[in-house]
DNA sequence: TAGGCACATATTGAATTCAAAATAATGTGG
DNA sequence: CCACATTATTTTGAATTCAATATGTGCCTA
């Protein structure tokens, strides 16, 4: 079965690099949602016709990236606080998925590796340093993913979290909800130790959950705009 | 955000239509996997040109539906046992996560429709009619999933599922697994009705991991080759 | 006859072209 | 000056074209 989106294989074909780009763009937060994508600036910024761009928005649309209107563009897709509750359960029921089954197969030496992460990401935690927090995290959670050895899972995974993350997304947590979150982690290391899965698959759900409010605040609070 | 598979907008564009198209033909058997895909051949059975069927081969490649290789074609993915190990926990998390959710959402009248599918299916079941049971089978389950009003969630789980569903699948089933999985709905129903999104969601979790069995034993037994 | 080698054919990937639709611009009447 | 219709321009969707790559065929040689 081809799984498209993981294994980092020759990437010949043109289409496939442009779906990439595009969708580092769209994460990256270098294209506005809810305004119309131009094709041929795009085109042209890549240096390449419109057919691989318009084949690649239409893979990015079947993955809930972008949207498509018939006859009038495309837009990348905006997150909804209704989008929010939609994803984030599937998340949360993906990771406890992958911490069950991480428990069954991970190696001393990935929870050694993913120890060290863990201390680093409180040593950022204590700096205040979110930015690098954040990145430890979610090398965390690729950690434990990449332990389940399960592609698809993985690849749906790296999907659903892609419509998260864009950039504006990464901003800012409440420093309660940073302390709690920091204490989850604990716990989720220390079910990964004792490698007990229903534990851990618990936790993480939990993490989850918890995750989606903070990131509810994050985006609809103030303004109450839909980004 | 887009959810491009479920919803039944309006189908304008003939790229759209290729993807469902191609989609049926697939999951109905109609195309040999690992047997190249020839685009001309489609084309003019299509009645169109080659960029919408590309651009269709291109969305169901990241479903997992379709294989491409770099300048020698495509063609329908096999589905292997690997394959069968990877996905069947997924769709079971998935499952687990639908009836969680519908218990709180479920309305009388929709558990009353899937009573009345459930005993429906049960007579099939005691008529020994397999293909009518698949088909309420899948619908009850689909039911489920309506319930949860979560259209992403339905799109993936619809996604993964197609990865399985080709028309050779819905092969046979032994007869005491049969009997087993008639109770496990009985169950499915008991915990429904009582709104137990608990039991529902772990009795939904272990039908799966049986089912995925019950698949192995009719795809993988005898000729023990992927089909 | 088996195993390459050169050439012809077919298929793929991507650019280009063309018609249809949407958007912007212009002009006209109230 | 604004509302609306009409015309130009742009943008989209899909067919066509063209170069690059792969596949197939016949021929030659050992």
């Amino acid at each position: 079965m081809a799984t498209t989106m993981s294994e980092p294989i020759a990437r010949t074909s043109l289409h496939d690099q442009v779906v990439d780009r595009l969708r580092d763009m769209i994460v990256e937060g270098e294209l506005d949602p809810d305004t119309r994508i131009n094709e041929k600036a795009l085109c042209e910024r890549f240096g390449i016709s419109r057919t691989p761009l318009r084949e690649a928005l239409k893979v990015l649309a079947s993955e809930g990236l972008v949207e498509l209107m018939p006859n009038r563009g495309a837009t990348v897709a905006s997150f909804t606080s209704e989008d929010l509750d939609e994803t984030f359960p599937i998340i949360g029921a993906l990771e406890a998925l992958s911490g069950e089954i991480a428990c069954e197969q991970i190696t001393d030496t990935e929870i050694a590796e993913i120890r060290a992460l863990h201390y680093q990401m409180v040593l950022h935690y204590q700096k205040g340093e979110l930015h690098e927090y954040f990145q430890i995290n979610q090398t965390i959670h690729e950690k434990i993913l990449a332990a389940t050895h399960n592609g698809t899972l993985t690849n749906i995974y790296n999907s659903l979290s892609g419509r998260v993350s864009p950039a504006r997304f990464r901003a800012n947590m409440s420093k309660p909800r940073w302390a709690e979150a920091v204490e989850e982690h604990e716990n989720i290391l220390k079910a990964l130790e004792a490698r007990d899965g229903q534990t851990l698959s618990r936790l993480l759900k939990t993490h989850l959950a918890n995750k989606r409010e903070s990131v509810r605040e994050a985006l609809f609070s103030e303004d109450g705009a839909a980004v």
